[in-house]
RNA sequence: AGGCGGAUAGCUCAGUUGGGAGAGCGCUGCCCUUACAAGGCAGAAGUCGCAGGUUCGAUCCCUGUUCCGCCUACCA
């Protein structure tokens, strides 16, 4: 292909694909699972099946492949590890959304039809983000991709369970959970998410027993649980209460009497009235209160959160008959105005104040949970937690940045146990038996879809596969625990579960302990630490060396984005309006760690049109290169090539650095300000000139860099733009089959030239000079513009020839070389008869830059000098010198140090000032 | 309530042994110069949140404070 062959402006359309179905054809993202290589490996975080792909992914998934990209161009065997998640909760809620489009439901369906239809809908539509991250380019190892609920997977999930069974750190048992009403299932601490509403605390009379014309005043916000209340507590060294314990309440609309007790760990003296009344079935601390007072629960919500029938709400609190008529049956939110007018109607509310207080919702369905008692696994955290927590700290695992292992630390700490059972059906049913024999006399079923409901105090017999018999009858009819377990009980297994465990693989050997978590913060406790824990018990080893966590990515205001504000910026109509490549770059470049990624479509134009650059500088490279690489030494070549050499390693050096960091940032900002500003518009406008007369051994050596140097710049550009790489990378003269497979550049230290790059620094501030002073005088194109360059050395150099119509050609103007004797110590602009005259004051040096930078060093160190003297000066432990005879003292030495004169005396100046300063 | 992060140009953000205030986008002016107008060149624009402290010298270190965001939490 050659230039005319490539369109003007770069079409991302007419190339993505076709790379991708090549690179995937060739099997180049493949992973051996018995190379020598060192291995790189990353596991995805498991989009969810019902997933499509959203800015979070975009951003995700881009910061993988870079690093993967990376990875494998320096050399190393890179699996990046794919797969799915099975994502209980949401996608039980999409299927059961269709059923009931359908007018049906998954009760009416019962499980196994139930089951059936999610596999039917997981194979039809399932794998749709698959398809969206390959159009993000991500180099995953297709032929590896996992799904959490494979076989292979489930029995690493079964293995799991069995093996923490045994070793005692799970159990089965009646507490209080979080319950979504909605979704009928029970949910861990984290899947509740906390919201800061204004409520209403109302302050309540409870009537004393013994004397129901004083009453106790009790505080609550929610006065619709107080037909669930066993006692009151005061705070035992209330004075106000003290007498009162032991004694008994009337609780308003009931005919019940209930204690009250002292609990000085549940009443706060300062809050509401001193007194709180105690809900044990239907309160997390009242629970806890409950217990150590040693009263009863009464349970008065159902599983829908409704106030419970009317005979059993009476049954069980003994409510009077008016009141639980109007309230059985009501949602708690209905509930609770109807309790506040029944209570006012009885004048038992002395007042109600608003109140702010924290809500807690369904992180699925958002729906209110509430705290429900009930029968459920959890696992038994602490001692997993503990092992956890020292690989973070002695930096086994690393987490990056280094904010975030604070974070970690603080929650697994004080980590509460996990509740990992769910009332639901898509998932991994618990691999528990109970035998009916043995725990009764049969299971009643739940009239809605059937499913047995097994008591408290059955007990499970934990296997693999289900027993053939009962252990200790042998002859009971064994049930199946019916619950499934949370989706990131099966996450947790993940980096080792996917690589083939509990069979001891190739793969598993070669690849575990992974490289690298790519991964949000949102996910740190529901899925980083799990996996972390479960590494150490399963695998004796950590899952990751490295946890890189990123950004949230927000909308241009800040606002987390959100279908309902309308928001959303959809990546995949960002790849089609200005290609994948500025996108990835676009997400890379904003990803500084600690801030959140505020996403505005005009920086991803901005990189769009940077993709256009690279297009249009390559289309430059394929009119001129050749296609050789020079044999010459770069030392041996003319200056602008020596220079744009130099620059690409430490270009180079930089890039390879920063991701070694993690800088993603840092890394595009690099590449983006070397390839635009450095190769683009001083290197090619410089190679032209050489160009031409492109006979000359000068032309082709230029001709030879220019080639050598694009193709570099594509290699270190591809992890960060994948696609418009490979196309450049085709085009141009090559060996090999795809860029995919080329090394990665590394910095080569016979290109760096601090010679050529001083060289530059003169030909870049003469030109900018003489350029300013065109447009600040408003000086036609046409006419030339005059720079003297003072000192006389250089021109006996031979190069500085070259250097000097460089600089006549750039600028359109002429240069002359003037005595030393007239250097000015600053750039200074002057008008003439003959015109624009513009003077550079250089110390023109053999080579300029080392006179350059020694000049400034000389300066630094001079001001350092300076300000050290000045604290001498200024310290008691000197006054007994003059400060004249200090600065004697010194002189000499700052004067070698000062590069002139007028330096000296300045600081000498600040001295004296500081000094008279000091004396008053 | 506690913990963490942020505040630097109109916008989005870089900026570590403490000494020069920077980039991209936007804006203004000039240029369709034979890779690119999705471009080139030049320019304007900031009391580095506020108040103290340390220092010869603070965007940077310390203390306090305001505002914003996030995480955790049982204040009924």
């Amino acid at each position: 292909m050659s230039a005319q062959q490539l369109e003007k402006i770069y079409d991302p359309k007419q190339v993505e694909d076709r790379w991708y179905r090549h690179w995937i054809e060739r099997g180049f993202f493949h992973a051996s699972s018995t190379s020598t290589r060192p291995s790189y490996c990353i596991v995805i975080p498991p989009p969810n099946v019902t997933g499509s792909l959203h800015v979070g992914h975009a951003l995700n998934n881009t910061l993988q492949d870079i690093l993967v990209r990376w990875r494998r161009m320096q050399g190393d065997n890179v699996l990046w590890m794919p797969g799915i998640d099975h994502a209980g909760i949401a996608t039980q809620n999409v299927i059961e959304r269709q059923l009931q489009a359908e007018g049906t439901s998954r009760e009416a369906l019962g499980r196994e039809r139930f089951l059936e239809r999610v596999w039917e809908w997981k194979a039809k539509s399932g794998g749709r983000i698959i398809e969206q991250l390959q159009r993000l380019g991500a180099s995953c190892d297709w032929d590896r991709l996992r799904f959490t609920m494979d076989p292979g997977l489930s029995e690493a999930v079964r293995l799991v369970f069995v093996r923490l069974y045994q070793d005692d750190l799970l159990y089965r048992g009646e507490r209080l959970i979080n319950w979504c009403p909605r979704c009928l299932t029970a949910l861990s601490d984290i899947e509740v998410e906390r919201e800061d509403i204004t409520g209403k605390l109302y302050t309540i009379r409870y009537p004393l027993a013994d004397d129901p014309t004083q009453y106790l005043l009790v505080a609550t916000t929610r006065p619709e649980t107080m037909l669930g209340d066993t006692a009151v507590a005061v705070h035992p060294e209330d004075d106000r209460y003290r007498h009162l314990i032991g004694k008994q309440v009337r609780l308003p609309l009931t005919t019940r009497e209930i204690p009250i007790v002292g609990d000085a760990i549940l009443v706060d003296r300062e809050f509401g009235t001193g007194a709180v009344k105690i809900t044990p079935a239907h309160d997390f601390n009242d629970f806890e209160a409950g217990a150590r007072n040693r009263l009863s629960r009464i349970k008065i919500l159902d599983i829908h959160a409704n106030l419970l029938p009317e005979t059993e709400l009476r049954l069980r609190t003994k409510i009077e008959i008016e009141a639980a008529g109007l309230l059985a049956g009501l949602p708690v939110q209905k509930a609770r105005p109807k309790v506040e007018q029944l209570l006012s109607a009885r004048l038992a509310i002395e007042k109600v104040e608003p109140h702010r207080m924290a809500l807690g919702r369904c992180y699925r369905c958002k729906t209110v949970v509430e705290p429900l008692l009930s029968d459920q696994w959890f696992v038994r955290i602490k001692p997993l937690a503990e092992p956890a927590i020292q690989v973070v700290e002695n930096g086994r695992v690393r987490i990056v940045p280094e904010a975030w292992k604070n974070n970690y630390l603080g929650w697994m700490r004080d980590i509460k146990d996990w509740c990992i059972s769910r009332q639901i059906w898509w998932g991994h049913q618990i691999p528990a038996w109970y035998c009916e024999n043995c725990s009764g006399s049969g299971f009643l079923r739940r009239a809605s879809d059937g499913e047995p409901l097994i008591p408290s105090h059955a007990i499970p017999i934990v296997a693999l596969t289900k027993p053939v018999a009962c252990p200790s009858c042998k002859s009971g009819t064994l049930v199946q625990d019916p619950d499934v377990l949370d989706t990131w009980f099966s996450s947790a297994l993940w980096p080792f579960s996917t690589l083939g465990w509990p069979q001891q693989t190739p793969e598993l050997k070669t690849f575990y302990p992974t490289s690298t978590l790519v991964t949000g913060l949102d996910i740190l406790f529901f899925w980083v630490a799990r996996m972390i824990m479960m590494g150490l018990k399963f695998m004796g080893e950590v899952p990751f060396r490295d946890v890189y966590i990123h950004a949230l990515v927000r909308d241009a205001e800040g606002q987390k984005m959100s279908k309902s504000k309308g928001n959303v910026i959809d990546p995949l109509h960002v790849m089609d309006q200005y290609g994948t490549d500025a996108l990835r770059f676009t997400l890379a470049s904003m990803s500084s760690p600690g801030r959140d990624v505020k996403l505005a479509e005009e920086r991803i134009e901005g990189y769009r049109n940077f993709t256009n650059k690279i297009w249009n500088a390559a289309r430059f490279i394929l009119m001129h290169a050749d296609g050789e690489r020079e044999a010459v030494p770069p030392a041996q070549r003319p200056f602008p090539n020596r220079w744009i050499l130099s620059r690409l390693t430490t270009a180079t050096q930089n890039v390879n650095a920063e991701l070694q960091q993690y800088r993603f940032d840092r890394a595009a900002s690099i590449v983006y300000q070397f390839i635009w500003h450095e190769y683009c518009d001083w290197y090619l406008e410089l190679a032209k000139l050489s160009l031409q007369n492109p006979s000359g051994g000068d032309a082709r050596r230029t001709r030879h860099t220019l080639f050598e140097t694009f193709e570099t710049m594509m290699r270190l550009l591809h992890p960060f733009t994948p696609f418009l790489t490979e196309e450049i990378w085709q085009a141009l003269p090559h060996e090999g089959e795809s860029i995919v497979l080329q090394s990665y550049p590394m910095p080569r230290d016979d290109w760096r030239s601090p010679e050529a790059e001083a060289l530059f620094s003169l030909l870049e501030r003469s030109v900018a000079l003489m350029r300013t002073g065109r447009s600040l005088l408003n000086y036609s194109p046409g006419k030339s513009v005059d720079l003297y360059v003072m000192g006389a050395h250089e021109q006996n150099r031979p190069e500085f020839e070259l250097v000097r119509s460089s600089i006549g050609h750039l600028a359109k103007g002429s240069v002359e070389i003037i005595s030393v004797d007239d250097a000015l110590s600053s750039d200074v602009l002057r008008l003439t008869d003959a015109g624009v005259t513009v003077g550079i004051g250089l110390e023109v040096d053999v080579d300029l830059i080392k006179a350059l930078d020694r000049i400034k060093k000389q300066r630094d160190d001079f001001q350092k000098e300076a300000g050290r003297l000045s604290g001498k000066l200024a310290n008691p432990e000197f006054t007994e010198k003059a400060p004249s005879e200090v600065i004697q003292e010194h002189k000499d030495r700052l004067q070698i140090l000062a590069h002139d004169e007028g330096l000296l005396k300045r600081s000498e100046d600040q001295l004296r000032d500081l000094l008279r300063h000091r004396s008053t």
